[in-house]
RNA sequence: GGCCCCGUCGUCUAGCCUGGUCCAGGACACUGGAUUUUCAUUCCAGCAACACGGGUUCAAAUCCCGUCGGGGUCACCA
């Protein structure tokens, strides 16, 4: 009788019968966030006793997911299919003390099973986001709880491991509601205490109805494939029916852990919405350190343009800013260098003269005027100042008298051959003054070669 | 259909327990505008909800009842 020395324990009991979805994590989450905050166990069961549907790749997949999110367990996994003696002593004792018989079939796919003696009373308990749940298990019958002495089936595996295991926190999906009754009942037959329960909201797939595989990318890992951070993905799931209690949105996970309250948690079912967990991504991309992020771009940029001749890091680290302003997910790091927008910091870009004619003008003779004046004003600069404001303080009221578009789209586009880039004073900047001056040289060379008139 | 759970902007939600400060706040999305041309940012503004009906009360998003709606579950799956 210590009851207030207890540690508290709790675990998740994923089956591993089909793709890791974000329903499972959710619950993950949920569980793993409550017991860190609190300081207990969080512990891992593997729920495999239907061994027709369990797959092993399942299992590792799961395992896997939670690796990438960080969600740690504190003991190795317990695998229901490793423990059949464990059942089959319950049950037997079940039969012997008369909780439990042995029932003739008529219908189903073996003439014997083990049924439960079901006195069909009110089961009562309270929910710690619902509040009191109460049921009459009158209409349950003697239900089946396994198929053989060998054999056991869910609700009866659950109770036994969640007794022997310790667990005092049962944190589980809303769909359980219906499947805590006989869980009670079988409780109450061996001697088990009654854990405290919550049942959290389900997610939602756009229709309404509880996510599953008809709604698309609900697998977890198929979000890592996609480019979103493990703290971002956490972050999101954790908003998906938990909220702080005030306007934050953005958290790691070290501050969801603190933050994180049962009484935080939401009564009604929440629907994906794959928009916000980009926005949540994006903040946390900018949160990531320079050394961080820039790990992930020299992992995902292409290898293309690694064989660049003048590829060199140092490069690289200047444009990062570039880059991140630009990335929502990490693999738009990947299409951005696929789509030819980062090339042009490592060479001279090629493109036809026409490009460099802002949409207002005629003539590129225009273009060229421009490129000029560009051209021998940036001379004047000093190699020690060269940088944004003073390209831009030395050309901005020039662009200004003449047209902003008409002086600085020939001029951006000289440095990038791009129809969509940085502007040209960031690019100017990160180019250098000596790489600038020659595309600029390059682009009146052309505009000279290929004629002016279009 | 039985049983159970739930019901605030399109979506995620604050507020509800401890009625008045809420003609309901924030965020995403959307629309419009601004900043230094293009892309991307950033900023500002706008749009938009208490499911409905009764009751209690001086006063209800908040309490009570009912209706409607949505979901979950009803396996020798978990």
């Amino acid at each position: 009788m210590n009851d207030s020395k207890k540690q508290i324990k709790t675990r998740f009991a994923p089956s591993p019968t089909g793709p890791f979805h974000v329903g499972g994590v959710r619950t993950a989450l949920f569980n793993f966030l409550f017991t860190r905050n609190v300081g207990g166990e969080f512990l891992l069961r593997v729920e495999d006793t239907d061994t027709e549907r369990s797959l092993k790749k399942y299992e590792d997949e799961m395992k896997e997911a939670l690796e990438w999110l960080n969600i740690e367990y504190d003991s190795a996994p317990v695998r229901q299919s490793e423990r059949t003696k464990l059942y089959s002593d319950y049950l037997q004792k079940l039969i012997d003390s008369g909780h439990a018989y042995i029932s003739k079939e008529e219908e189903g796919e073996r003439d014997e099973v083990i049924r439960f003696k079901n006195s069909g009373k009110v089961v009562k308990f309270q929910d710690e986001i619902r509040g009191e749940i109460e049921f009459d298990t009158t209409e349950l019958g003697d239900f089946v709880i396994a198929k053989s002495i060998e054999e056991p089936l869910y609700h009866l595996a659950v109770v036994i491991d969640d007794h022997e295991m310790g667990i005092t926190h049962v944190i589980r999906g809303e769909d359980h509601i219906s499947n805590t009754p006989r869980q009670i009942l079988i409780q109450e037959a061996i001697g088990a205490e009654r854990p405290i329960y919550a049942h959290i909201p389900l997610i939602l797939g756009a229709d309404k109805s509880k996510l599953s595989k008809r709604h698309g990318a609900t697998a977890v890992l198929q979000y890592r494939e996609e480019g979103y951070l493990p703290e971002a993905f956490n972050n999101y799931l954790a908003l998906l029916g938990w909220n702080p209690g005030d306007d934050r949105e953005i958290f790691t996970l070290e501050e969801l852990i603190s933050e994180f309250s049962l009484s935080g948690v939401q009564k009604g079912g929440a629907i994906f919405n794959q928009e916000k967990l980009l926005w949540v991504n994006r903040q946390h991309i900018l949160n990531l350190s320079d050394h961080d992020f820039f790990h992930h771009v020299e992992e995902n940029i292409p290898a293309d343009l690694k064989k660049l001749p003048n590829y060199n890091t140092k490069m690289l680290k200047k444009i990062l800013p570039l880059i991140r302003e630009r990335t929502e997910k990490i693999t738009d790091i990947t299409k951005m260098g696929d789509e030819g927008e980062l090339e042009y910091y490592f060479e001279q870009p090629g493109y036809f003269a026409k490009g460099l004619l802002w949409r207002d003008d005629e003539d590129l003779e225009i273009s060229k005027k421009h490129l000029k004046h560009a051209q021998e004003t940036f001379e004047e600069i000093d190699e020690e100042s060269w940088n944004r404001d003073m390209t831009k303080g030395m050309i901005w009221e020039y662009a200004t008298e003449q047209g902003r578009g008409s002086v600085l789209w020939p001029l951006r586009y000289a440095l990038s051959g791009m129809d969509r880039s940085p502007d040209p004073f960031e690019l100017a900047e990160v180019l250098g003054k000596e790489e600038t001056l020659s595309r600029i040289d390059v682009a009146i060379d052309r505009i000279e070669e290929e004629g002016s008139g279009i």
